[in-house]
DNA sequence: ACGGTGACGCTCA
DNA sequence: TTGAGCGCCACCG
């Protein structure tokens, strides 16, 4: 199943979020200033909560800003537990964003 | 068109 | 440092 490259912002957030490898993880508010909105992190939050393409967009490695996991469709422990599994270790439900961030713009 | 909701972020106390 | 409040944008009824 592609990913809808529309113009909407879900589709924007889906295509970005799509390129973080695994063992990395990224942050609402990266993907919207990503996307030139830095103030729609709130819309990048609701297009992954309804996120279609579930295997192929790894919502679970978009976390918040603050170091916190965030939600998570399935539940919040899912997605920690699955992050954990990809070698990203968490400290007190945090991660440490310095060591896991990863940086779109950093190559296109 | 309007109002409410949500997997958020920042500031202030 | 932690908690509460306000602001933000997009989607749905």
């Amino acid at each position: 199943m592609l990913i809808a490259q529309g113009q909407n912002l879900a589709s924007q957030v889906y295509r970005l979020t799509r390129r973080v490898p695994r063992g990395r993880v990224t942050t609402y508010q990266a993907i919207a200033c990503a996307l030139g909105r830095p103030r729609a992190f709130r819309a990048v939050g609701n297009a992954l909560n309804k996120n279609p393409y579930a295997p192929q967009v790894p919502c679970h490695r978009v976390v918040r800003s603050n170091g916190k996991v965030g939600g998570f469709a399935g539940g919040t422990r899912k997605k920690i537990m699955m992050l954990k599994q990809e070698g990203v270790k968490i400290k007190n439900n945090k991660i440490d964003l310095s060591e896991y961030l990863y940086d779109f713009k950093r190559k296109r």
